[in-house]
DNA sequence: CTGTTAGCGCTTTCAC
DNA sequence: GTGAAAGCGCTAACAG
């Protein structure tokens, strides 16, 4: 059924049918209220098809996500997708899912998207951004765990990390500890390579190169880092970690050389990924919040599309949450 | 720029140009190439939703994601969709998404899909399901993680859980276990429960109906059935739990009640969701083809779509993936 | 407040 | 093999 004959039998023109469908002001209540009444009654819907054509509106965003997720986890991932779903369709937004599986040219769809997020990984270029934004042309925002790209044409939601990552060592410094590890990863960030010596001397703890090591992004890399700084002569009594993913590795190898966490040693990892909570014991962790992250990009997005406005960059801080791994330091340390 | 400009700046008519970019049989070589070269020199994209509107088809899927993921985990639903993205877009369709985060009517989009592909949760209802395909009017498959609902008017694509169950606790009886204990979840499966007597004797264990406990599905039930079956006078020494979060939790009781897996007691999970490789030890545990089962809801799918053909079922099993949790019973035991 | 009508950009007959 | 023209179902501008 279509809106001519919907409206056909209601006996009224096509145009009042509409208009009162679109909640416009011009009809009368009583018609108003009677159309849509009738309207769910006789299961009529529009075809969503024709008004997209006519209003060129699609109301309608694309997800688009890395394919290789490492760092954000899955569980980064189908939260960022559930919050950014749940801000849009406040906005009346439905969303469209690109999980970076496909080779074919996604210009095809190009007009049939009103507005485009990113998730960037840490090997996003501003060339990707570039293509899938048409050149800024299709309203974008892209989510980054660091920082802005050089590409000012979209707009950002970027992770303010260091002052998480101070909660969590300055927490480790609380408890007595002053040889603390790092297991890190150039991977996602060089910066903090270059910010944790000043960090650690900041708040009290010693800093030693040596007990700095630039792992991998897998498990196995945390394992192989933390065997060998919980086998230095002169021990860490303690390990943070990038990701959570390199903690949990840095977990098993306390407990493959007989140790106990946090017992013997204390590790905080960073991301609060679902494995975090999961582990035994459950990890300390500094924590993103992914549905306020959702919510700026959306918001971001959503000015950029119906209020013309340029693209904007927003920033985003971390929290510590505590668990179970970490302790005091041991007595005989 | 449409069809009509673009014709124009080829000095042919827009019915040459549509046949030529729908690849028809009917327009010369020549042409055809020509219109192909200068559509990507001009990037010329025809406007999907006239196309849509004027051909009756949308190209086009929706996921519909149970809000509550417990049992599938993040990780199962992120492979899921990304399988399921893979699947479709062979198949020329694109996927929209709905995690189950919205409380309006979907009626409003009926015709802005071709079909539908639901993800059921344990919970999931004949009603739901009748409501979402809208009477069966959309074509829709039902991914289940056990049998079919007595709904045929949708297709489903089914697990077999039962004979990897069977290679899951059959190991446990190769490693020299009798008393296993089994952790499960009603929640899911009731026909496990029922099966499990059988199924144990079977596979030459002793069946104990008090080491079966209905736990619920968070880690925490996990961990306080595992400390209760752990402390039983004559205790088990293995233990095989419904899923991977449940056997996490097993895993950190054990550890609490002093105890080392696999050296004092094996455990096995369900699932293989991502924490099951991350915990340590890494968990052993029955894994589901989730490419395989996107693959072919997606090929059901599609044959109710395009063939027109009747709704199928199809069923799939699945398989032990063995890692460090399971060890020979212990001597003393 | 309501009815009439001109498109939105495309596909697809129907002529030639 | 190509061009002309009739819709697809709707919204919005224009009359009344």
């Amino acid at each position: 059924m279509n809106i001519v004959e919907f409206a056909k039998s209601l006996g009224l023109s096509i145009g009042t049918v509409s208009r009162a469908l679109n909640d416009r002001p011009e009809v009368s209540p009583v018609t108003r209220k009677m159309v849509l009444m009738r309207a769910e009654e006789m299961g009529f819907v529009r075809n969503a098809n024709a008004r997209r054509l006519v209003t060129g509106q699609n109301l309608m965003i694309r997800l688009e996500c890395p394919y290789n997720t490492h760092i954000l986890s899955d569980r980064y991932l189908v939260e960022m997708a559930r919050a950014i779903e749940e801000s849009a369709v406040t906005h009346g937004y439905d969303l469209l899912l690109h999980l970076g599986t496909r080779q074919r040219d996604t210009a095809s769809e190009i007009e049939s998207i009103d507005g485009l997020v990113v998730i960037a990984a840490p090997d996003t270029s501003v060339a990707d951004i570039q293509k899938l934004s048409h050149n800024g042309h299709t309203p974008t925002v892209v989510i980054t765990g660091s920082n802005p790209l050089d590409y000012p044409l979209v707009s950002y939601v970027c992770l303010d990390t260091l002052p998480g990552i101070r909660a969590a060592i300055s927490r480790l410094a609380e408890l007595g500890h002053r040889r603390v590890g790092y297991i890190g990863s150039d991977h996602y960030s060089t910066s903090l390579r270059r910010a944790l010596p000043g960090l650690m001397t900041e708040v009290g703890l010693t800093w030693n190169p040596d007990m700095a090591i630039d792992a991998g992004i897998a498990q196995e890399d945390g394992y192989n880092a933390a065997r060998t700084l919980l086998t230095l002569p002169v021990r860490p009594t303690a390990l943070f970690a990038r990701t959570d993913i390199l903690a949990s590795g840095a977990i098993q190898a306390a407990h493959s050389l007989g140790m106990f966490v946090p017992g013997d040693v204390s590790i905080i990892g960073h991301d609060n990924i679902e494995v975090a909570a999961l582990v035994s014991p459950p990890m300390t962790t500094v924590a993103i919040n992914i549905p306020e992250m959702a919510a700026i990009a959306v918001r971001l997005l959503v000015s950029q599309m119906v209020d013309k406005s340029d693209p904007g960059v927003e920033h985003l801080g971390t929290h510590l949450v505590i668990r179970k791994s970490c302790g005091p330091v041991p007595a005989d340390a």
